[in-house]
RNA sequence: GCUCCCAUCGUCUAGAGGCCUAGGACAACACCCUUUCACGGUGUAGACAGGGAUUCGAAUUCCCUUGGGAGUACCA
């Protein structure tokens, strides 16, 4: 059975990142037909909050993430939140002790401090001194660390130790590099490498999808694993847990960079899936867009839902390489999928962004017009803000190439004209090739005269089809425009 | 510093030795459509980081260089 699993940690708002980290593995369970579980990793209790807990909650959910456990809906293997989880680490700990995979140390940071000194002024990679293997006990509660060496000796031939990740093939690590690190800390609680193990272990997680900052702690964590095998064959811990499962397999992903090549963070603008959705971006376009990140279709169709793209997915075809993050595509595929959206699900995502503006001046079936007629520049939703200004409020105030484009003549004429006229939008149409032909004979080109009047209107050179602006507004509201343009063509 | 990973148009990518005078998408530019903007349509420009090696033949395999990224905590 595939199971696989997304462990945010609840320090800040799910990154975009973590979402594309999530998405993989949902389509990876997606395609095997395997589950998806969500773990909550807030054991560094001090950069905790619930508000985050919530944030990933929300976010996942409306990406289309859905998870089969997870701390909200529990599941056979919970609990979900490491939190709760704090009285499993020390026993599995001990048992490791017992076995002499791991061994406890008394170093204080200073004692360490200098170790790393030295390194460093030797030019040489910082490996623990091991100096607390078989010393006698020491001040205050010891760390404990995991024994590398040991490990490695008793289930390898040599230092090396290598493994055939999904996506990136055999990677290979020297052990001897790597250094007794702690697992249990002082303080009594795990450490993130081994924390982790132990989750995925009881979890039965199978495949662990992440980033490709994770392959150094790939190498500890596969120790661990191969350590705490042992123990897990125990007959108790059978009978808790049940058997032991084999080592999960291992895909690593490219990372999602900035534009300068950079950590996408916050200085490059939204890292958060919520501060996308908050500019308007819809996680449909969201979540195609990033799984573009990496990954691409088999046939060439880059549109695609969650389900689609999880039907042609393959972890191998991954691409290993990092990838930078543009807005350009992302914008595009945002308007594409917003071109497709229902009408009614467009009136009702573009209101909290009319929010500034009195609704209640039009009727539903002006605010459908409205909508209709402004959507097809749309990238974001929240383009409809400044787009949809001149249909609120009695009056405009005239940007500077508007005022260039007023024509005296034909805004008196058309006043004189338009009050006698039935201001419904078929009707306008008719009426205003008439008053373009006009004014074509008077030498004024079709586009200048058309260009006066929605100056006049709208304040603007540009937007949606005037005819249809002038219906929405009414006659009233119109006129009133062109008399107060009219004047200021006249100055 | 040390270790690991990565390297095709500006960006995302196709490409698993001959199908490649390297394909697509976004962006750019031009033209068409048009009452503006936009949409849409049609085109143009644009890349195998460099150097060796293997081979009849290399974007594709190997090595080196360069560049970029990551890790190097009693953070996760």
């Amino acid at each position: 059975m595939v199971r696989v699993r997304i462990a945010p940690s609840p320090s800040g708002n799910l990154h975009i990142g973590t979402a594309r980290t999530a998405l993989f593995n949902y389509l990876f369970a997606k395609k095997t037909g395997g589950e998806f579980v969500l773990r909550i990793e807030d054991t560094d209790l001090e950069r905790t909050s619930q508000e985050y807990v919530k944030n990933i909650f929300d976010s996942l959910k409306a990406l289309g993430l859905n998870w089969d456990e997870g701390p909200d809906i529990g599941g056979p293997y919970g609990p979900y939140s490491q939190s709760e989880r704090f009285n499993l680490y020390p026993e599995f700990a001990k048992k490791l002790l017992l076995s002499g995979f791991a061994y406890e140390c008394w170093c204080t940071p200073e004692e360490l401090e200098a170790e790393k000194e030295l390194a460093t002024q030797n030019k040489q990679a910082y490996v623990y001194s091991r100096k607390c293997i078989g010393a006698p006990r020491g001040e205050g509660a010891p760390a404990i660390r995991f024994n590398v060496s040991k490990t490695q000796k008793a289930f390898h031939e040599s230092s090396m130790l290598t493994f055939n990740d999904m996506v990136k093939g055999e990677l290979t690590q020297d052990t001897d590099l790597i250094g007794d690190f702690v697992i249990m800390k002082s303080n009594g609680t795990p450490t993130y490498n081994f924390a982790v193990v132990v989750d995925d272990m009881l979890m039965k997680i199978s495949h662990i999808i992440r980033g490709e900052d994770h392959i150094s702690n790939t190498f500890k964590q596969i120790l661990i694993y191969e350590a705490l095998g042992e123990a897990l064959s125990a007959p108790e811990f059978v009978e808790l847990y049940g058997p032991p499962q084999p080592l999960p397999q291992f895909g690593h992903l490219g990372m999602i960079l900035a534009p300068d090549r950079s950590k996408l963070s916050k200085r490059h603008g939204a890292t958060a899936v919520s501060d996308f959705v908050e500019h308007g971006y819809l996680t449909e376009a969201l979540v195609n867009f990033v799984a573009l990140l990496g990954w691409s279709p088999s046939d060439g169709q880059e549109i695609k839902s969650v389900d689609e793209i999880a039907a042609d997915f393959r972890i191998s075809e991954v691409s290993s390489s990092n990838s930078i993050f543009e807005y350009d595509k992302l914008n595009w595929m945002n308007s594409q999928y917003i071109k497709k959206m229902g009408i009614e699900t467009l009136k009702a995502a573009l209101r909290p962004y009319l929010a500034k503006y009195d609704l209640n001046e039009l009727t539903d079936a002006q605010y459908t017009r409205l909508v209709e007629i402004t959507r097809e520049p749309l990238t974001v939703l929240s383009d409809i803000t400044s787009d949809a200004a001149y249909f609120f409020g009695a009056g405009v105030e005239l940007e500077p190439e508007a005022k260039d484009a007023l024509n005296g003549e034909v805004l008196a004429e058309f006043a004189k004209q338009a009050a006698d006229w039935d201001f419904d939008e078929e009707a306008l149409h008719e009426k205003l090739d008439g008053f373009r032909a006009y004014f074509k004979e008077q030498g004024v080109k079709p586009k200048d005269t058309m260009w006066a009047l929605r100056a006049a209107i709208t304040g603007r050179t540009r937007g949606a089809d005037i005819c249809a602006v002038m219906a929405i507004l009414g006659k009233e509201k119109v006129l009133a425009r062109v008399e107060k343009a009219k004047s200021q063509a006249a100055l």
